[in-house]
DNA sequence: ATCTGGTTAGACTGTTCGGTTAAACCATAC
DNA sequence: GTATGGTTTAACCGAACAGTCTAACCAGAT
């Protein structure tokens, strides 16, 4: 977590700083996106950089949390009262909010992302825990919930799953991003509808 | 490509060569694989190995192209003569095949991952166009005549339906890789069905 | 014995990486 | 005016990287 300090910034130079390391990590994922030219963009020398962020872990967990914050936060991620028939429509409400983000802020998505390919070592300690653990414990809800309802297989082992399962949804929104100029509401609709037609293929009981 | 003097190497230290590059590149990736490592593993000097490669894309696709021969080699690829019927065994067929050299070489599997992070202009050239263009054709070919078929879905974009392929393969290979001990001809033939399963549920028509 | 040329070793180059440090800057307090 | 201390700068560091270069090696020909 970046030091204190990093909160009294003014807003302008503390978002400029996110929103430059956010794109960097979305275009070139975490260990191929240089801090050097990151600070370099964002107009802030590297000594700078250092007086807030403990290091380059540190601003990418400040970034991804940032970020999710606002792309997660207000989700009805809470499955626990949905019903075997609400399962997968509340899924597809999900996916057309995320989607409707994509349409603002695109690289919002590469940048959840970025951190697919990290070091395991990397992503199990430190600031990038958190996040991480936030994204698998909620696919795990996710199907947990599902295998109660009865919506989700069970024949396969959950950690396989959820592994399958964020390699299409990754997979779908690379897709995505590389149509990114032909989207417009109606086609991210559709595009929602596909991702959840996609899991529920994936995920129905046998 | 390498220069035509590296097949007038002894077949051992030929094999060592390559067998310690593809271990390196399908353990760190194509990018994360370090030259210097390899060489020094496979106790060859730099300036031979400069002497025999071009650069490091060199080595990867002289490494990929050898071990994809013998993976591919010798597969039914040919799916011209399948019917709507034994589309899916013969599909099964072919991972089982697969799964079978699993077994005996499991690091071929990840050599083949070991490109997907490299950067698009490396891929699009070079060495590893070639082999690129192989793999991708091979799905072309299977999607193009599963659709003739009947038994594969039209409704999606066949580029996304490739994409979506390749990362629940690959996803599904480096589970399997995950759980290397654990596995006997028995299931792996399992796997192979499974994945299969997998396939059918994402592909079959709506 | 000497020369030749394919082969090899490994020191070296230039670049980039994440990260450190000493000095300077500058608003505030005295 | 001057000292203080939070902030900033840019030079600098060591490590790692892919790739180059020169000198040496050495089998076979003369």
């Amino acid at each position: 977590m970046p030091r204190p300090r990093f909160d009294n910034l003014s807003p302008e130079k503390r978002e400029r700083i996110l929103e430059t390391a956010a794109k960097a990590f979305a275009a070139d994922g975490y260990e191929h996106a240089s801090m050097n030219q990151i600070l370099a963009d964002a107009g802030i020398s590297k000594g700078a950089a250092y007086y807030y962020f403990d290091n380059k872990a540190d601003l990418y967990g400040a970034t991804v949390n940032h970020y999710l914050q606002e792309f997660l936060g207000d989700v009805p991620w809470n499955f626990a009262q949905t019903t075997a028939v609400s399962f997968w429509p509340t899924l597809l409400q999900v996916y057309r909010e995320q989607f409707s983000q994509f349409a603002e802020r695109p690289w919002v998505f590469g940048l959840v992302k970025s951190g697919g390919p990290v070091a395991a070592e990397v992503l199990a300690e430190g600031p990038l825990a958190e996040m991480w653990q936030t994204l698998t414990t909620v696919l795990d809800d996710l199907i947990r919930r599902g295998r109660e309802l009865g919506v989700v297989r069970d024949d396969l082992p959950e950690e396989l799953l959820i592994a399958l399962v964020m390699a299409l949804d990754e997979t779908h929104d690379r897709w995505l991003l590389a149509q990114l100029e032909d989207q417009n509401a109606a086609t991210l609709d559709t595009a929602a509808e596909r991702m959840v037609n996609l899991l529920q293929r994936l995920l129905a009981p046998a």
